[in-house]
DNA sequence: GCAGTTTTCACCTATGTGATAACG
DNA sequence: CACGTTATCACATAGGTGAAAACT
């Protein structure tokens, strides 16, 4: 197997972190977070050049058939909730996600409700859409969700992934979103674990938990351990909760999913509509360049490109901090409450169901399938008319919201069709056997318990890359994995810190390092190297290469 | 007399203002506030080497004997509040600020507000201190009022200009301030004009007006309008609310002018108290490059020098945009109220004072007294002892707010010891004859009302300037006027854009270009050019920068 | 090769930091 | 000459812009 790392050798360990593979297991992690704690500018966990483990036959990848976009969302949830258009929102007030049903599974009782969910809806109401760039870009509005009904005593892991909605491929046409084709292959999924994971159910449950540090990128080459995204496609935010002492002992089969509608969004390297960059940046506090009128009171006319309104004032707008205020302790009622597809599902918690046994991780794919044919795990797109589909097709001036349209009608999304296999969503994750089923147990007791590999760094796709070592000095701890049936077998680091600690020393750039790991069903706690020779290694990786303020437990 | 201007001839007016004074009067103004409305980056207003008008002769200057420090503070009110050190705050809840008796004045009714007050509050408990860069740094807190009582039909403009509170100089030493020695010579001061300028009194009082855009120079030869300081010099902010159509039609003698005692603050170039800058960080959005927490839950014991807390949970902030909130509706009761000196004065309207007639602005002061001995109509410093004096001696953890001291025992600023002529502060601006009283005539008749020249651009300093091209494009509106006994006459423009659209065409760079102004009392109706060769004029100058949102009506 | 769609990039705002440069 | 104080500067963060480049 080729290296996986794209980064020049040498740049990989600009802190004395190993770049070259091993079979190693996590050491020294906790002092390196509380290093990171302090610092102001958090390093990478990557290792760099690590090796694949256990991940030696290729076949034992459930992508076989899609070596391009294995990654994500194999879930049919991106059946239920594609009302992204914004016309019409959740029937039930999803604000509080439960777990599908009472299912006797540990966290059932588990509550989460997303913060801000009134901001969340304006934009989701004109069509979400997140900036995506080189060096990573954050969310907005931030993902932030309250907690309740953790064991105050017991320790969880929060983490947050971003799936896949469909099969799609979308285009912004005259102000509206309309389908362009077939996706482009995904990268495989990272995962983000929030920086205060592992703590008390105590901690979590204090206060909302914000997501803010997490970063979207389009660079598939990216070493910071930042979610990688396809610029218009139509993309499913999650959070898992897990109940586990530290990512190493964390069983991937005790994932508890939750995602909430009103969160879906396109990725998009420049805004499309500018409905949204003006709503952005109306509340986002770092927009300033254009907040004239200050802090808090802004004239949204002001370099609108269309100027909804007269010019004369420019003491109209509110203050942000006090809609921001407004936003996170009230929580504003849905006004439309068709009652469309009920329950649009909120809780996906991996059902105990069988960890795929210990299937070794393998990254040596060799299928360099770039735009070749991939599978169809995901909803297949189809270009419908310009009826009355496609997003925000509704630019009505200033507070134009949508009026709802029925949950079945949906927004562009429905123009997607799902093929037979899939037209199931709720079940299209137990349903799909080839792979993604992983994260999407709905309500079955299928499973993210076989996840495989944890590629602790690069996402095993930087294969050619020549990413300079700026890439490497980033922040944010992510997981890259791909929602397959794997298990977990291999832990693969990369990046310039080390939350293993276990690449250190060799500096050898690109060499592979198979490192049969030691096959831990469930868990995570052995972290190996690996390095594959495909491009676009389609398997569960683990990219890690940031802080975690607090020590590991 | 010589160039005023230092900047290089041509340089001036980038964007075809003339640089060449001359007696010309506002005529396209308009058109350019609309301009600047819509455009992103607010263009000067600045003509450039404008010249003397009716400041022929420098002897009608009152700071003939104070060449270098004839600008800000005549005032008494240095000696009235400054309680700095934050020990104590005025007795009386004068955050609604009230004129100080009921004058029969046009406005006597006007009430004015500070929002966001508690906030001031804690910066000024522990010494407010303000950045002053070469390129301006906006003020936070936000000088921030509501306004109540004025004609909702009758026009009004706001301006802001920032006094010095005393003529001392200070050092931060041992964790707290005290003074070093004498002030520097201050920069004649500036008149802030709020861009919505002119606006009704129902515009004003729909909501609070921000002066969030003003912004804070240690840069003598600043060219963007943005008002001058000194480091290390305690500042005292002021709010003038005058009745005009326009600030060519402005009648000095109009002026209602208002201060708080919150607002008073030491211009820095490097913070000095460190909890000043976590409080900075811990409230201006912008100020996100250390809040790891994130939008809204910050640690505050990440990259303090000297963490006060455990760093065991990031989740101990509150969310700004909350504070934000509260600060901007609620209105924190101070908790000490010693009742010292009562009424810490608020309104200094300029009583209907004679206009000290048409006096001729003269801008050839001739005195180059750099560090020549000044005059000392500001209250002389005398370093005092280390005793219990000194600005924010408390160091108490987090929410240390000092204990209340009697007024009388000032707090930082009471180390200064004033001469026996500014003894009352409140008297010293119709007591010293000299100069200064224009502003301030405090419970008297005296007044603004004999302001002589607007130097419209260049503050009349930059002599020896050789400021490049890109210290022209900025832009707020200042007017730098140097609270002296003088009547507007004289009209000074420069920069690049023309807010009186006067000078226009000629390019001469240095040239002087002193004319005869009409002398109108009371009136800052015609703009003359005036540029005079000593490097401080000390007298009434306007630098008018910038844009003004609404076109003059 | 033009045109339409996407992406990238240098720029600008605001603000604090640490290192370095002046200053006294 | 070195130290203590103050100032300046390049850097970093977050985020939108518009023009140019790159795709399709």
């Amino acid at each position: 197997m080729l290296s996986l790392f794209s980064h020049p050798s040498g740049s990989t360990a600009p802190h004395g972190y190993s770049s070259h593979g091993g079979t190693h297991v996590p050491q020294n992690s906790a002092a390196m977070f509380e290093e990171d704690l302090l610092g102001q500018r958090a390093r990478g966990f990557s290792l760099g050049h690590a090796a694949a483990g256990l991940m030696s036959t290729p076949q034992t990848f459930p992508f076989a058939g899609f070596p391009m976009h294995p990654a994500h969302d194999p879930m049919g949830f991106a059946g239920q909730n594609n009302q992204f258009g914004g016309f019409h929102m959740s029937p039930h007030d999803h604000k509080r996600m439960m777990p599908p049903s009472g299912r006797d599974q540990r966290d059932s009782k588990i509550k989460i409700t997303l913060e801000n969910r009134d901001l969340w809806q304006k934009f989701h109401s004109l069509g979400t859409e997140m900036i995506i760039t080189k060096t990573g870009r954050r969310m907005f509005p931030t993902f932030k969700v309250t907690l309740e009904g953790l064991d105050p005593h017991a320790k969880y892991i929060l983490l947050m992934d971003i799936v896949p909605l469909d099969d799609c491929r979308y285009k912004y046409h005259n102000s509206e979103w309309v389908v362009t084709g077939k996706a482009e292959p995904h990268m495989p999924g990272r995962l983000y674990i929030h920086p205060d994971s592992p703590a008390s159910g105590a901690h979590w449950m204090k206060q909302p938990v914000p997501f803010h540090k997490l970063k979207l990128t389009n660079n598939n080459l990216d070493q910071n351990g930042h979610i990688i995204l396809n610029s218009m496609h139509k993309y499913q935010p999650r959070i898992h909760v897990v109940q586990a002492n530290d990512i190493f002992t964390m069983r991937w089969n005790s994932f508890n999913t939750y995602i909430f509608d009103e969160t879906v969004f396109i990725a998009v390297t420049a805004y499309q509509n500018e409905q949204i960059t003006q709503l952005k940046i109306d509340h986002n506090p770092f927009a300033k360049g254009f907040r004239d009128n200050g802090m808090g009171r802004r004239d949204h006319r002001l370099h609108l490109k269309r100027p909804l309104i007269s010019l004369d004032s420019s003491h109209d707008g509110k203050d942000y901090e006090k809609e921001e205020a407004v936003r996170q302790s009230k929580i504003i009622k849905r006004e439309h409450d068709d009652s469309g597809l009920g329950h649009s599902m909120t809780k996906q918690h991996n059902g105990s169901q069988s960890e795929h046994a210990t299937s070794t991780t393998r990254d040596s794919d060799g299928e360099s399938k770039q735009a070749a044919s991939r599978g169809d795990e995901l909803p297949s797109c189809q270009v419908a008319g310009k009826s009355r589909s496609g997003i925000s097709p509704i630019m009505s001036g200033q507070k134009g919201r949508s009026p709802p349209l029925g949950r079945g009608s949906l927004g562009l999304s429905s123009q997607c069709q799902y093929l037979p296999q899939s037209a199931s969503p709720y079940l299209q994750g137990a349903s799909s056997p080839s792979c993604d089923q992983v994260y999407y147990p709905h309500h079955s007791a299928t499973t993210a318990g076989n996840m495989a590999a944890m590629q602790m760094a690069n996402t095993g796709l930087l294969q050619q890359t020549t990413v300079g070592s700026s890439l490497l000095n980033s922040a944010s701890s992510a997981l890259s994995l791909s929602h397959m049936g794997q298990q977990m077998g291999a832990c693969q680091l990369a990046g310039q810190n080390s939350a293993c600690a276990l690449a250190q020393g060799s500096t050898s750039g690109s060499g592979a390092y198979g490192l049969p790991g030691s096959g831990n069903q469930g868990s995570l706690s052995s972290c190996t190297y690996m390095q594959s020779s495909q491009p676009y290694p389609s398997h569960l990786s683990m990219n890690l290469t940031s802080h975690f303020p607090n020590p590991m437990a």
